[in-house]
RNA sequence: GGCGGCGUACCCAAGUGGCUAAGGGAGAGGUCUGCAAAACCUUUAUGCAGCGGUUCGAAUCCGCUCGCCGCCUCCA
C-alpha cells in the first residue's frame, strides 16, 4: 500500500511498526456546536481508511478522541448560562447522533481529553524536568527554540513564523511561537489541580497523552483536518518526542476541506452547512457518496447540485442490482451467449483487485467508484444482449457479489433497491404512498390492453408530476422515484 | 511577507514518464418502446492554465509567468 505521508509530502510504501498491526489516531472535534458537512468529511475519510485496512487483513486499533475541555467550550457555557460539562456531554451526543446517520463507526478507543489530567500533567511535568517546558504564574509554555526539528511536518522556520505578523503577543512566553502545555484557570473557570496551580490543559498535549497512553510511543497513523498540520500536529510532534526521545506518529494523513464558492467552509466565515441540515434534503448514502467521488486530500466543492449528481450515479448502482434481480430470476432453461461475454468476463475478473489497486494507491476512492461504474457499464451491456442459461446466471450473480463487495469497502450500495427507493420517497415525493402509485398503475394498465394510449399517458404523467416515474417492462410495469 | 497546494472537456472528477487521457452528469444523434423510461451505441479535450526546458518519449519531471485556494489565530 501506497500512503501520502505529510511529513516527508510524498507517498509512501506503508509498513506498520508491527507487522499485521496498524495503529492509528485521529484527531476529534472539540464538542461546542453541532457538526458541519467538514467534521463528516473527516470522519467519513478515516471511516473508510481504517475499514480498508481491516479489509485488507491488517489488525486495526483505531483512537479518536474528543476535545471535552477548552475556551470554546468555556464561552459557550457561559453563553448558554450552563456548566461546561454539559456543553460537552450535548455535543458528544449529537456527535454520536450525527455518526451514526451518516453510517461512521464509532472508533475503537473513543478518549476523552477530561479522563487524561493525570497523564497530561506527567507528561507536562516530565517536559519542564527537561528543560522543554517552563512554569510561569501558573501557565506551562513549551519552548519551541529546544526542539531542534520544530517546524518538520509544517515545514516552516520558526523565525519565518514570528516574521509573520499574526504572532501573538503574551508577555509570559520566552517566545512568541511558545505554546500552552496547561494553563492557569481564572477564578470560576473548571480546574484541575497541578504541580503549577488549579488549570486546565493546553489543546495539544491532551493528543500526545491519549495517543501514548493507547497506542504507545510510537504508532502508525495521524489523522485530522489539513487545518490541524499547523499548528496543532507539529506542537504534537514536539511534546511527544521531546518527552519520549522516540518518533511519534510515521504517517501523518490530512484531509481536504469542504469549499463554498471555493472558500473553506469555516465557523467563522458562516458559509457552513450542519449534518443534520443536510440530512434533511439528502440520504446519508448520498453524502457519503459525494465526499468520496473526489480524492480525499483534494478540497471538494459544496453544493446542492453535487449532491444530486451523487444521487444519480447511486440511483443508477441501484437500477442495476433490480436488473441483476430480475435477470438472474428469469427462465435460464435456454443456454444463450451474449456477444460481450467475453469482454465482460474478462472485466469482471480483474474487477475487485482493480478496485483494490485503487484503494492501495493513497486511498483513491475516486477511482475505486471509477471502476465500479465501468462494470455496471460492461455488466449493462451484456445484459443487453439477452444472455441466458447457467454460465450467465453465475456470471450475474458474480458481477452482483464483487460489486457488493466493493460497496462494503466504500460503505456505499449496502441498501436493496427497495430500501433506497424508499429512502428516496421520504425526499423526493413525501405525500405519495406506495398503494396509490400500485392503484395507478394497475388503473393504466387496463387503459393499456384496451390500447387507451391517451389514458395510459395521463395517468403517467399524472405521476410524474408527483415524483414518480413508470417504467414499462415485459414482466408488467415497474416505478421509481424520479431524480432531478 | 514565509510555507504548502491546486489549475484536465459544458460541469464534476481520476490519471504524476510510454497502449486509443478512467468514471459520472449535461447536450446532440441513434437502437429499443404504442409512446416513454431504463439500458446500450455514437458524439463533445490531437488535448491536460500559458511559455520555455530535460527526455527517444511529459498532463505527469524542472524553471518562469498568470489565476485560484489553504496554513502562518480557533478551525475537520
Amino acid at each position: 500500500m501506497k500512503l501520502y505521508n505529510t511529513l516527508s509530502g510524498k507517498k509512501e510504501d506503508f509498513v506498520p511498526v508491527m507487522p499485521g498491526q496498524v495503529r492509528m489516531y485521529v484527531c476529534g472535534i472539540t464538542v461546542y456546536d453541532h457538526c458541519h458537512i467538514g467534521h463528516a468529511r473527516s470522519a467519513i475519510v478515516f471511516d473508510i481508511m481504517r475499514r480498508y485496512l481491516s479489509y485488507r487483513g491488517y489488525k486495526v486499533t483505531f483512537v479518536k478522541n474528543f476535545t471535552d475541555i477548552d475556551d470554546k467550550i468555556i464561552n459557550r457555557a457561559k453563553q448558554e448560562g450552563v456548566s461546561w460539562d454539559a456543553v460537552s456531554k450535548k455535543y458528544i451526543e449529537e456527535y454520536y447522533h450525527d455518526m451514526e446517520q451518516l453510517g461512521v463507526g464509532k472508533a475503537d478507543i473513543e478518549p476523552k481529553a477530561t479522563e487524561h489530567i493525570q497523564e497530561i500533567i506527567d507528561i507536562t511535568r516530565g517536559l519542564v524536568d527537561k528543560g522543554y517546558a517552563y512554569a510561569v504564574d501558573g501557565d506551562v509554555y513549551f519552548q519551541v527554540e529546544k526542539f531542534a526539528d520544530y517546524g518538520k511536518l509544517s515545514k516552516r522556520e520558526i523565525d519565518d513564523m514570528i516574521a509573520g505578523a499574526r504572532v501573538d503577543v503574551n508577555e509570559k512566553k520566552r517566545n512568541p511561537m511558545d505554546f500552552a502545555l496547561w494553563k492557569a484557570s481564572k477564578e470560576g473557570e473548571p480546574a484541575w489541580d497541578s504541580p503549577w496551580g488549579p488549570g486546565r490543559p493546553g489543546w495539544h498535549i491532551e493528543c500526545s497523552a491519549m495517543s501514548q497512553k493507547h497506542l504507545g510511543d510510537t504508532f502508525d497513523i495521524h489523522g485530522g483536518g489539513a487545518d490541524l498540520a499547523f499548528p496543532h500536529h507539529e506542537n504534537e510532534i514536539a511534546q511527544s518526542e521531546a518527552y519520549t526521545g522516540k518518533p511519534f506518529a510515521r504517517y501523518w494523513v490530512h484531509n481536504g476541506f469542504i469549499t463554498v464558492d471555493k472558500e473553506k467552509m469555516s465557523k467563522s466565515l458562516g458559509n457552513f452547512f450542519t449534518i443534520r441540515d443536510i440530512l434533511g434534503k439528502f440520504d446519508a448514502e448520498v453524502v457519503r457518496f459525494f465526499l468520496l467521488s473526489t480524492h480525499y486530500r483534494s478540497p471538494i466543492e459544496f453544493s446542492d447540485e453535487q449532491l444530486r449528481d451523487a444521487e444519480i450515479s447511486i440511483d443508477r448502482y441501484y437500477a442495476t442490482a433490480l436488473r441483476i434481480r430480475d435477470v438472474v430470476a428469469q427462465d435460464h432453461a435456454k443456454e444463450k451467449t451474449a456477444a460481450d461475454e467475453k469482454v465482460f468476463e474478462e472485466l469482471l475478473g480483474r474487477f475487485i483487485e482493480r478496485v483494490a489497486g485503487a484503494m492501495d494507491d493513497d486511498f483513491n476512492t475516486a477511482l475505486a467508484i471509477g471502476h465500479i461504474f465501468e462494470l455496471i457499464r460492461a455488466l449493462n451491456k451484456y445484459l443487453d444482449g439477452k444472455p441466458s442459461g447457467a454460465k450467465a446466471v453465475a456470471l450475474v450473480k458474480k458481477a452482483e457479489e464483487v460489486l457488493k463487495e466493493a460497496g462494503s469497502i466504500l460503505n456505499i450500495f449496502t441498501r436493496t433497491p427497495e430500501e433506497w427507493n424508499r429512502a428516496l420517497m421520504r425526499f423526493k415525493c413525501p405525500d405519495v404512498t406506495e398503494g396509490f402509485i400500485l392503484a395507478k398503475i394497475q388503473e393504466r394498465q387496463k387503459a393499456r390492453e384496451r390500447k387507451d394510449w391517451a389514458m395510459a399517458d395521463a395517468i403517467r404523467k399524472e405521476l410524474d408530476e408527483k415524483g414518480v416515474v413508470l417504467e414499462d417492462k415485459k414482466e408488467g410495469t415497474s416505478w421509481k422515484v424520479k431524480i432531478s
